[in-house]
DNA sequence: CTGTTAGCGCATTCAT
DNA sequence: ATGAATGCGCTAACAG
């Protein structure tokens, strides 16, 4: 059916491991015979067979990404950023293929198994983990048995595993783990949402915003939580009564322009005299704004409103979006070159992204009465 | 190593092959072993090689999805779509994943030799083509040999291949073409880009506009091609002089926001008078608003502004953009059924998806001096 | 530097 | 309905 090694050797008259290690290249070959093989590779239009290559050497070149919504481009960033590092072009280049769960914990097992069941040469996990306790179990679970497997693992934009699902109660196997010697620990690089977030609600405060709204994102996720407490963390300190408050002015919802929308309504309902909204990300921030002009609000000049993330279109929303800056495109990038094993793990296997204030013209100080 | 079939068989006290039976569940097996080989696999947790499986079967569950950016939600809608419809929690799921070619023709070719050698069960070509004699042929070419393997191709959101590069030049082998029983020609989703774009001048024109300044896509891409052709026709219908004047107001860029910013530039130096601007998509039009602002001009009071494919943030843009809604979701959805041979293919191989003017906010009758 | 020899793990005949 | 045997195409020792 298809043209194999051996036609291949055939033709160029020498053996099928030859030509094996001249497409592998990483073994010695006569300049001629290599040349003469490749001939032959041109002539045939031969293409390795995947599989084939991927069960003899128990090892294949996908590395799968996982993602929670490809069509966001938060997400789209840090997979485009993984997959330049992968150089597919290049001979030991890998196949970053990018896997969309939805945001569902199911679907981020199943695609797992799918990546496992492929012998994946790694894979990135991307975005906030569902703080679930069964489902963080089961995923421990499952990436230890991808590590176990000699997958790599690299989590990008989330926490590391919690101790306690890390499940290393099997401890009793011998106190210097030699068995599983390729068992290398989840690498993660994480954001540093919760530093941002503070400082994006000290910012409103120095404007002397005080009545603040909050549109978080979904409930039992990482993300959601660790603004949350950026933003809370910075009313504590400034006022322990704001901190109070701010219960009833933070609405969750999804990382999505309608939650943004339906929750500035909820939060203008529950307090009429709002300065400022805060939002989940810059999408969501977008559906604010839509919201607050649609009640016939001037943003800034009625209400302040900010995001997270600094997308692309944040600055060119109108007002430009004060937000908070994450390099995603680095973090894709090294998260990339960690599951290549091209750049050796942080200390402690975790590197935390710094996030930068954003400061534009969508929030101003509060109108004074 | 890892757990094996013949681990599960002699587990469950069968053979390997009642194993594999068991697991493809396309073949005959008694209940009761069949129940004893499924506990056998969760006690193991034993989890298919998938080269292996590949290599036997000759087949595997890879599914491509190729995009031209995939930060770019246009993009990500679709891939998202596509991979809706591949149900990896069922049994006979695929895996569908998303390559991300950003737009270089060399990029595509790669991928397409990549999945050739993971035997791919299908690939979906998202996204306008490259026009370009060498690349069209060398594309045509590979997607013939991915066909000859049984990979099933599917274009979506590009033309079909022109019938010069498909290669049927080598007709002299046989009137009825039997000899390759699997090969079906490529499956088309094409969106109606000219019908959008001509509706979207009408519309315009209908207004009273006279003078359109058009920030058009990367040269030589078919989408670029269609919308322009569109509009130009639009234009010649109404009045020959009005087509005999847009080259003028033409300019060319990437698919990005400061391509607006930058052409929208360019078009008022060049005509200071335009009183609408037509961007090649709604990330460029963003752009055009942000550099039309920024020039102290308001929209649609002193420039009308609209874009084309209706993302998600359009209608939430201030003003609401005026665009033209391409159904991206369908559209990938429907490729993804094709390319499982889930949907029988339309009549001629090519399906045309309408698409439908959105007049919003930001376009409105031109300012009367 | 190159050829020979064994499998890798599974699907699929062919028997039974 | 199940088991035994064969080979998918390639890589990785091992010789030479």
């Amino acid at each position: 059916m298809a043209v194999t090694l051996a036609d291949v050797a055939a033709r160029a008259g020498v053996s099928a491991a030859t030509v094996s290690r001249v497409l592998s290249g990483n073994y010695p070959v006569a300049g001629a015979t290599r040349s003469r093989v490749l001939r032959a590779v041109e002539e045939l239009e031969y293409v390795v067979n995947g599989p084939a290559s991927a069960l003899a050497a128990s090892t294949s070149d996908l590395v799968g990404v996982l993602v929670n919504d490809i069509a966001d481009p938060f997400f789209g960033i840090m997979a485009s950023a993984v997959q330049s590092e992968m150089g597919p072009e290049k001979a030991g280049g890998k196949l970053a293929v990018v896997c969309n769960t939805g945001g569902s914990p199911e679907r981020e097992l199943t695609y797992l198994t799918l990546l496992q069941r492929q012998r994946a040469a790694a894979v990135v996990l991307t975005g906030s983990a569902v703080e679930d306790e069964k489902h963080t179990t089961a995923l421990a679970a499952r990436l230890r048995r991808l590590t176990e497997a000699g997958t790599r693992i690299v989590l990008c934009g989330r926490p590391p595993l919690p101790e306690a699902a890390t499940g290393r109660a099997d401890g009793a196997d011998g106190a210097d783990g030699e068995e599983t010697g390729d068992s290398t620990a989840p690498i993660t690089v994480a954001f540093d949402n919760r530093g941002g977030a503070r400082r994006l609600t000290e910012h409103l405060l120095a404007l002397g915003h005080r009545r603040i709204g909050y549109v978080a994102g979904p409930v039992e996720r990482t993300t959601t939580r660790h603004r949350l407490e950026g933003h809370r963390a910075a009313l504590a300190d400034h006022d322990p009564q704001l901190l109070a408050a701010s219960d009833r002015l933070t609405v969750h919802g999804a990382y999505d322009r309608s939650s943004g929308y339906d929750g500035a309504l909820e939060l203008l309902r529950r307090a009429p005299d709002l300065t400022a909204v805060l939002a989940a990300n810059d999408t969501v921030a977008l559906g604010v704004c839509a919201a607050l002009r649609d009640q016939g609000l001037r943003i800034p000049e009625d209400i302040s409103v900010a995001g997270f993330d600094d997308l692309p279109f944040s600055a060119d929303a109108a007002p430009a979006l004060t937000t908070v800056r994450i390099p995603l495109h680095e973090a894709g990038a090294r998260a990339g070159r960690l599951a290549l094993g091209r750049e050796s793990a942080p200390p402690g296997g975790v590197a935390t992204v710094r996030t930068e204030l954003m400061a534009r013209a969508s929030t101003a100080p509060p109108r004074v009465n």
